[in-house]
RNA sequence: GCCCUCGUAGCUCAGUGGAUAGAGCAUCCCCCUCCUAAGGGGAGGGUCACACGUUCGAUUCGUGUCGAGGGCGCCA
C-alpha cells in the first residue's frame, strides 16, 4: 500500500512541476487514527522549493491527485499534512495475506539468500557463560533469525580463544586446586580463577574422567604435573559446561572456530609473514609493531611480543581473514562493549592485508552491560562462578523464554537492569507473559469454535470496522515493514517492541468484544482476524527465540 | 586527557526533523451471571539532562557543558 500511495503523490508531484523522487517521499503511520492510515509532509518539503504556502501546496497536490480504488478519502490537516483514509476493504485484505502465507508472513527475499556470518557469544572457555553472554547469546541469535527471515543464507559461528594467557591462568588455577590448595591461600595464582567450578574440574581431572565437547572427546591423565593434559582436559570440560549453557538457552551454533587451529593450520604465522610484506610493520623494543595508525588507529599496535608470541591481535586478524576466505562478503560481529577498541584494529589489520576487503568490514553490533538486579538489590556473585552472575542462574530462576525476551528487548548500546522480580512475576508486569497470554487466549478462543481455521483464510472481512478491529488490522499491516527494518537497523529489539504492541491490541480486543457470536459472518470475520492476529504473534516470538504457547 | 555508548514520567523503557511526546510498573478509581482477570477501561504524573546553533518547525541534527557506563595492555 506504501508503494502505491507514493506513487500517486510522485504522480501529483510531477503535475505540479515539483522536482520529487519516489525517494524522497516519506509516508508515516499517524500516531492517532483521526489523521488516517498513512501521512505525507511532502507539501511541507516543497513549501521552501516551490515559495508558496504549505497548505495551499496540499491542497493542489490533492486535486492533481490520481484516482484510486483503495483511498476512501485524502484530507489536508495540521500545518500541511496530508492525511490517507483507506477503504474498510483494502485495510481487510491484510488478515486474508497472513492466513495465506502462515509461518512464511512477514519473511521476504532481500538477501537474496547471499552467505552472512554472525559471530556472536564467542566467551573464551575459562568459566560458565554469564550474563554479559547471554546478552550477547539472545541479541546474536534474534540477529541470526531476522537475516534469515529476510532472505540471508546465514551462518551462526562461535570463536574460542582456546589459546593464550587466560587458558594459562585457567591451567595454574586447576593445577592449584587438584593440589588442595584454597583460593584465598597466599600461594594460589595471583590472576587464578578462584570458582567453584575450578574444583569441579580439578576433581574431575584428578578422578580421570572423560568429557565431550563438540567434536573432541578427552580423557584426563589426572597427573597434575602434566601440564598439557590439565590444559586440554580443562578447556574440553569448560567447552563442554558453556555447551549446556547454550542448550538450556536453545541457540545451535552452526560453526565453532579455535584460536588453536589458527596456529595448527600456520594461518598466524602466513598472516603475520602477509603484514609484513605489506610494509605497514616495524620492529621496536625486540617487539613486532604494525601501523594501525596508517589505517586510523589512535596508536600502533604490537603483533608479536618481546616474548615472541603473539598478541591476540595476530589470531584476530587471521581469523577474520579466514572469514573472508570462506566467502562471507558480510560478517557481523556481535561482542560487548568492552571489545570495543578490537573494531579499528582488526579493521586497520584487515585493510594493511590489502586483499580486497571492504574498508568497513565487518559490522559489528556491540551490547553494554547487563546489571542484575533482585529485590532492588544489585546481584554480582554466584557461588559457582564466583565472581559473576552466570547465565544458568538466570535461566534456572527465571525461565529461558523470559531471559531471552528481556536481554533481546532493549536496544543493545544501552546499559541493561535485568529485573529478576520483573521476569519472574507472572502478570502483566511482565511482558513475555503479556505477549505470550494473547497468543494463548486466541488459540484457546479457536480451539472452543471447535472450526477449521484453514477456512477462515475465504471469511468475508466486511463486518470488520470497529475502531479496535481497524487499529489491530493497521498493526498485522506493520508487520513485515517491522521485520525488514529490524534486519536493516540490526535492531532485534524493535520486534519485542512490535509484538507488546500487538499484544496490547489484542487483549483490548478481546475485552471489549465476543468473538463467539451467533451471527455466523461476523463470527467468522472476527475469527479470522484473530486467528490472523495469532500468526502475527506467534510469528514475531519465533524472531526472538521465544515460544508461543497454547496454554497458560 | 582522548575515544565510544547512553541521559525522555517516581521506576523500567519506547519513540520521532512535524500534529496533544507514549507504554508497563508504582499511586488512585472502575470492570468477571460473559470465549483464560497472566486481561481491560479511566485519572494523576514531563523544562525529552543543560546551553547555544542549523531549520518554516528540534525532544530528534550539530557544537559545547554536566552526569552514568565502557575503552585507551607486549590481556582477550
Amino acid at each position: 500500500m506504501k508503494p502505491h500511495i507514493t506513487q500517486l503523490l510522485t504522480q501529483a508531484a510531477a503535475s505540479l512541476s515539483a522536482d520529487v523522487t519516489v525517494e524522497s517521499i516519506i509516508l508515516d503511520r499517524p500516531k492517532s487514527a483521526e489523521h488516517g492510515d498513512f501521512s505525507s509532509n511532502l507539501a511541507m518539503q516543497l513549501a521552501k522549493p516551490l515559495r508558496q504556502n504549505p497548505r495551499a501546496i496540499a491542497e493542489a497536490l490533492i486535486a492533481a491527485l490520481p484516482k484510486s480504488e483503495y483511498i476512501a478519502k485524502v484530507e489536508i490537516a495540521g500545518a500541511g499534512f496530508i492525511n490517507f483514509f483507506l477503504n474498510a476493504a483494502s485495510q481487510q485484505t491484510i488478515v486474508g495475506e497472513i492466513l495465506n502465507a502462515g509461518d512464511a508472513f512477514g519473511r521476504n527475499d532481500s538477501g537474496k539468500h547471499e552467505k552472512v556470518q554472525v559471530e556472536f557469544v564467542s566467551a573464551n572457555p575459562t568459566g560458565p557463560l554469564h550474563v554479559g553472554h547471554g546478552r550477547g547469546a539472545a541479541v546474536g541469535d534474534c540477529l541470526a533469525r531476522l537475516l534469515d527471515a529476510n532472505g540471508w543464507d546465514v551462518t551462526r559461528e562461535f570463536y574460542y580463544n582456546d589459546a593464550g594467557a587466560q587458558i594459562e591462568n585457567l591451567v595454574i588455577s586447576v593445577q592449584a586446586r587438584a593440589q588442595g590448595m584454597a583460593t584465598d591461600d597466599a600461594q594460589f595464582p595471583e590472576n587464578g580463577y578462584r570458582g567453584d567450578y575450578i574444583m569441579d574440574i580439578a576433581e574431575a581431572f584428578l578422578a580421570k574422567q572423560t568429557v565431550t565437547a563438540d567434536d573432541m572427546i578427552v580423557t584426563a591423565s589426572g597427573n597434575v604435573s602434566d601440564v598439557e593434559s590439565v590444559r586440554t582436559f580443562s578447556v574440553a570440560y569448560l567447552r563442554h559446561e558453556q555447551d549446556l549453557d547454550l542448550k538450556a538457552f536453545q541457540i545451535k551454533f552452526d560453526v565453532f572456530s579455535l584460536e588453536s587451529a589458527l596456529y595448527s593450520t600456520g594461518k598466524d604465522e602466513s598472516t603475520e609473514q602477509s603484514l609484513i610484506a605489506s610494509g605497514h610493520t616495524y620492529e621496536e623494543g625486540d617487539a613486532m609493531w604494525l601501523k594501525t595508525t596508517d589505517f586510523g588507529d589512535d596508536k600502533d599496535r604490537v603483533m608479536r611480543k618481546s616474548d615472541g608470541g603473539y598478541t591476540y591481535f595476530v589470531p584476530d586478524v587471521a581469523y577474520h581473514l579466514d572469514k573472508w576466505n570462506r566467502g562471507f562478503k558480510r560478517v557481523i560481529n556481535e561482542q560487548g562493549a568492552d571489545h570495543h577498541s578490537t573494531i579499528t584494529r582488526v579493521r586497520a589489520g584487515l585493510q594493511a592485508l590489502n586483499v580486497g576487503i571492504p574498508q568497513a568490514w565487518p559490522d559489528y553490533v556491540l551490547h553494554q552491560m547487563v546489571t542484575v538486579m533482585r529485590g532492588g538489590e544489585e546481584v554480582k556473585l554466584s557461588k559457582r562462578a564466583g565472581s559473576y552472575v552466570t547465565l544458568r542462574d538466570l535461566i534456572d530462576e527465571v525461565s529461558c523464554d523470559a531471559t531471552r525476551y528481556f536481554l533481546a528487548a532493549r536496544r543493545s548500546d544501552s546499559q541493561l537492569i535485568f529485573d529478576i522480580d520483573l521476569a519472574r512475576a507472572q502478570t502483566n508486569d511482565n511482558p513475555v507473559y503479556y505477549i505470550q497470554y494473547a497468543h494463548a487466549r486466541i488459540c484457546s478462543v479457536l480451539a472452543q469454535w471447535a472450526g477449521d481455521v484453514a477456512t477462515l483464510k475465504v471469511a468475508d472481512l466486511a463486518p470488520l470496522s470497529a475502531p479496535n478491529e481497524t487499529k489491530l488490522m493497521q498493526r498485522l499491516s506493520d508487520y513485515t515493514e517491522v521485520v525488514s527494518n529490524a534486519a536493516t537497523d540490526l535492531a532485534p529489539y524493535t520486534i519485542a517492541n512490535y509484538l507488546k504492541e500487538c499484544a496490547a491490541d489484542l487483549h483490548s480486543y478481546y475485552n471489549d468484544t465476543k468473538f463467539l457470536v451467533d451471527d455466523l459472518p461476523t463470527k467468522l470475520a472476527r475469527l479470522a482476524l484473530i486467528a490472523a492476529t495469532q500468526q502475527v504473534l506467534k510469528n514475531g516470538l519465533h524472531l526472538l527465540g521465544v515460544s508461543a504457547p497454547h496454554k497458560m
